[in-house]
DNA sequence: TTGGAATGTCAACAAGACTGACTTAAACTG
DNA sequence: CAGTTTAAGTCAGTCTTGTTGACATTCCAA
């Protein structure tokens, strides 16, 4: 499958096999991943796609509606469906734009910063608890890793969230 | 939010901060993680649930049904449709077992195989693209924090997929 | 002032998950 | 051998989350 280094630096990490057994542990953490939240969710009448909505509001407030879309990759639609209860449930607030007034601008309430860090509360815990036991090293090469596997428009997205709250 | 290190050894990489940004980063990498299968997907009539199908059984041919449908983490409701379709447009055979008649052991036929290879191909081209750019110390980062993020029984048949195919 | 952009809404639909109830066949167990 | 458990499959109904398409409203900008 692969042809052996020609430059000298062992390249036995880019098998197939190699590749394979990433591709499964990036399936398996990612369920990992989601179960802390979504066992909180269950309980309520929400589910991921709330979760979701909520963090970046939370990471971005005042964010337009156009850019968590965006953000979340989904049509204007299906966001609008998840978007509309968690208005209506006093969860978060959507006003409308200063500057352009067609715009409207997302903020949690106070009721939504309490769901919002009930859930990323679960969700960090675990993460700590694999960073801790993974060492800084190792996430610095997850971080790096992650980074490379995403498309370039999201990767410059993601960038701009991490530097805005700094 | 974090108390600074006591031990000596520097815990910044566990800020809340630092953890939000590994959690967006998950989000964000595990879309372009399916990206590219989902792509040849649209085109046939499957969807994300017969790629994971496929590939497991792929991995580990003459599973049984039970064993598929705790590694996927669905019902076998929900399995059995999607495993249905698959075996109708015979890529997927399912034998009854040998030893014991109530299992259904499954495999890929050509076809299937055929279809395995080119949604492999894809996903593992991004992975070697990521895996390449980071670099081999960064892959093991990446390994060693996707497996402490899993959930136990989950590590523990990765591991078993990943030993059995040595 | 008119065209286009941003937002929102309605309706219909599909994939993929769920629960619950039930059948069949086979295997295990007392 | 009778009764129970297990593996698989099926039917029916529901929920979440996504999709298109069509259309209205608002309002900025050329």
């Amino acid at each position: 499958m692969m042809s052996d280094a020609p430059g000298g630096e062992t390249l036995l990490f880019l098998t197939d096999e190699q590749l394979r057994q990433g591709i499964e542990a990036m399936f398996f953490a990612y369920r990992g991943f989601t179960a802390d939240p979504d066992r909180i969710l269950a309980g309520l009448a929400y589910g991921r796609a709330h979760h979701r909505a909520i963090h970046f509001i939370n990471r971005a407030p005042g964010t337009t509606v156009n850019n968590l879309l965006i953000l979340l990759g989904v049509t204007k639609q299906s966001l609008n469906r998840v978007l509309r209860t968690l208005v209506e449930d006093g969860l978060v607030q959507s006003k409308v734009g200063k500057s352009d007034k067609r715009e409207r601008h997302l903020y949690l309430t106070e009721a939504g910063e309490a769901l919002e860090r009930k859930l990323s509360d679960a969700q960090r815990a675990r993460m700590r608890a694999a960073y801790r036991a993974a060492g800084p090293q190792a996430v610095a090469g997850f971080r790096q890793v992650l980074e490379s596997m995403m498309d370039n428009d999201l990767r410059r997205r993601y960038h701009a969230l991490k530097d805005s709250s700094t």
